[in-house]
DNA sequence: CGCGGGGGAGACACATGTCAGGACCGCCCG
DNA sequence: CGGGCGGTCCTGACATGTGTCTCCCCCGCG
């Protein structure tokens, strides 16, 4: 049975001054005897008082809180944003709501609507482009951080993202430099990384060798894609998958096919996942700095709000290679 | 510039009436004549209007919001479960906080602290044992639903965990079953785990056989005590891992000795992984009903919000083995 | 005309931050 | 020596946005 938790009332009876008093005390206001604010502090102490954020949050119109939406926690690239976010965020003086919509736009926009309820100060959208007008409207209210998504024109909406063009660009020229010209790729949601491997292809005069196979963002349908790839003839000696999740499904479809990994078949992935670093898996993949990402994130969301009404910026952030043991020599 | 959200006021006079009468539309009050009824929810629609929850937190003396501390968000364990947490809780008109620890307890001092000052009605504890003094007092204020920790004696604390000992002999069992005598244990930090192990070997008379070795959580710590266990003479035909992770490590190891799965070496992991999923792994694993747990979590907070001070409860969840192709006859 | 009841309005409460002002003290100058 | 002034410390009142409770008005019916 909780008891009430003490206000800020009880403490200035117990310590025999005003609760203006004690409200100044504890926002370390300097104005204040020593001999009082030790009273105050300790009758604090006493009871355990924990200032209400509600009631301070009413008063300040500021809530200090940020509310994240992600549209899939299983997916280990949030999470580790989330980190990141968090992180910064909180150096800031910022918590960090998490909402989750399992990729459902109406669940999406409920949890903008409960985030909007709750007067959140910023709003960060994981892989959710704010296309409802539930969600637009919210950009138009609040302080957002897009991440992952392109091609949002909304005014002050920043944007965070890999640069996808590069990291397709890095896979191509490591598999390159090991002597494979057949590379395929399979193409996955993110159509600029498509673009970026066909513009790579090109500028290694490989353009004849261009195959392009697409999947959904799955491990069976990178299984099924590679499937249709490697029955070609010729087959091509390389492929890189849209993110890592499917390049397991071409590792599952190359030893269904007998072919040996990495010498009859390179894979190269998206991602980094913690699958790839797997000793079992030992996956060759692009790694997109997700800390790094969520703290941009939070550095952007900070600065638009304490001061809203910025042009919106655009953060490509630098992938990197992360080479292991599923590619080698032709 | 994000202009000054409007108020129940702002509603009241566009409407003309009077902001009392805008309150009672909003909730739904039956007194109230058709005519201002729409003429208040007309106003409300044109303005935008959305009810500020920290004011109506502050007079209600209820926030709706439930803080969830999570040890790891990167184990999908605990994502899956918050889904169904949010699930529940979503249908009991309860939002849900994450706030997670990185299994560091300053993290999870601070992160309650944030929590109890937003003034949460409830508590879930997601791998963390309250045995710090801010969490012991915490949940002395707030309802509290500790998950995966047992032995947690603290009053009004509700427990959720699943049945490790039942799983372990599921795992025994269908091991058993397909002829295997001389199965090892590669132990894990849940300690019930290994023992649920020891029993049902035992109750297969198969207690000569007992091999365990001690592991850290990590497919490393899975690799080293399994090349340990598999170079002893004779070697054991299977291992149950203590979780998926560590017999991701038992793979590495059988592949690296030139062992076969499942031909040579049966292998059973713990918590259905999505990781174990995969096609490329297929392995045999433990599954708990993450989701089911969530709910049954939410349930019981729900309960415990509407009545505090009921006696703390333990809720076991039956485990499932999911056989795959990593597990096979001697 | 009186009474009952439905519908609406005003006041208060919630916990806190802020701001204007007041009490008190010490110092300086007349 | 007293009055004025400036400064320090503290207090009381007000504001934040909403829910609820009491009260009042007015209409209809007996």
């Amino acid at each position: 049975m909780p008891r009430p938790r003490p206000t800020i009332r009880n403490v200035a009876e117990r310590a025999g001054v005003s609760k203006s008093l004690v409200s100044l005390v504890l926002r370390g206001s300097p104005h204040v005897s020593e001999h009082r604010r030790q009273a105050v502090l300790q009758a604090a102490r006493e009871l355990g008082y924990r200032p209400n954020a509600v009631a301070r949050s009413l008063v300040e119109g500021r809530t200090h809180l940020v509310g994240a939406l992600v549209a899939d926690l299983h997916n280990p690239f949030y999470a580790e944003f989330l980190d990141g976010l968090q992180e910064s965020l909180h150096g800031d003086g910022l918590r960090m709501l998490i909402g989750n919509s399992q990729w459902d736009p109406a669940f999406e926009d409920e949890a903008v609507e409960s985030f909007l309820e709750l007067r959140v100060d910023g709003l960060v959208l994981l892989g959710i482009a704010p296309t409802s007008e539930t969600l637009i409207e919210a950009t138009a209210y609040t302080p957002t951080v897009v991440v992952g998504e392109r091609d949002i024109e909304l005014d002050g909406v920043d944007i965070v993202v890999d640069d996808d063009q590069l990291g397709a660009r890095l896979a191509i020229d490591h598999l390159v430099e090991l002597g494979h010209k057949r590379i395929a790729h399979i193409e996955g949601p993110r159509s600029s990384r498509c673009e970026g491997y066909l513009v790579a292809m090109r500028r290694h005069s490989l353009a004849p060798y261009i195959m392009v196979e697409a999947a959904d963002a799955s491990e069976e349908g990178g299984r099924e894609a590679a499937t249709a790839l490697l029955t070609r003839d010729p087959r091509p000696t390389a492929i890189f998958a849209a993110n890592d999740v499917v390049a397991l499904g071409v590792l599952s479809a190359a030893a269904d096919l007998g072919l040996r990994v990495p010498e009859d078949l390179s894979v190269v992935g998206y991602d980094n996942t913690h699958l790839s670093a797997s000793r079992h898996i030992s996956l060759t993949s692009v790694d997109q700095p997700r800390r790094a990402m969520g703290r941009s994130a939070a550095a952007l969301l900070s600065d638009r709000i304490g001061d809203p009404g910025k042009v919106a910026r655009l953060r490509e952030i630098r992938p990197e290679l992360i080479v292991r043991r599923s590619t080698g020599r032709v």
